[in-house]
DNA sequence: CGGTATCCGCTCTGATACTG
DNA sequence: CAGTATCAGAGCGGATACCG
């Protein structure tokens, strides 16, 4: 078998520029539909919650419930497996917020307006 | 000042196609001149190279040094700050580890020849 | 409601050539 | 050796329209 990367693998799962944003809802809300998902994080298309919902449950982090109804009713949550993502998303977290304040010390809020190279973005934190 | 996603922040660093192969092998060969790292990673570009070299030096992960002789020498190694990145780098691919044998329990390798969504990268992994 | 299909622009990445 | 400059292509992500 092709010996793929560890790291790259966690790395491919997280990344993509919605991913994380749609871990966190469903981490701290717990069950989530379709449309709720949508309402709670504004500028993500149809399209991309798709196909990143589509991509989690793939690979076994977020179970898709559908409820045969008119209209239709599909409810999203993170898996049992799922839950296991936590420390990686804590540890991660943590260091981030560590680094922003390292990033401070090192360029000052002045400084900040310029154009630096790979500009943290603006995503809801972890835990709060 | 804007609230920045701590999450994301730590996401950003190690995005990218080549970030992680980068951290991977300055991580293990301590001190590595540029050339050595584009013979230790065969298929990036010069481009690439300098230009992820760059934003990890802008974050104070990876050190530059300079020497001023001709032919010129430029040596990288990752800063005291930046070993800092090792426990996140050891819990992703920690999870990553698990989760590549979770996915094999889920898809046999037969159907692994199959096109899915998000198909792990090949990338050398962390400790061996 | 919960998607899919299509088009389209932009960024990221890569190949090549040039420079100090 | 260690880059920079330039151009071109692929793929990601977004807007819109349509469907069960």
């Amino acid at each position: 078998m092709t010996v793929y990367c560890k790291f790259g693998t966690a790395l491919d799962i997280l990344t993509g520029k919605w991913k994380s944003l749609i871990l966190l809802r469903l981490l701290s809300n717990g069950t989530m539909r379709f449309s709720e998902l949508q309402k709670a994080i504004p500028d993500i298309s149809k399209k991309m919650l798709t196909q990143q919902l589509k991509e989690l449950e793939y690979h076994d982090i977020v179970h898709r419930e559908v409820y045969a109804q008119i209209p239709p009713k599909v409810e999203y949550s993170i898996t049992e497996y799922g839950q296991l993502m936590k420390p990686v998303l804590q540890t991660m977290s943590d260091w981030g917020a560590g680094h922003m304040q390292h990033m401070e010390k090192l360029y000052s809020e002045e400084d900040e307006k310029g154009a630096h190279p790979s500009e943290p973005r603006r995503i809801d934190s972890l835990g709060g």
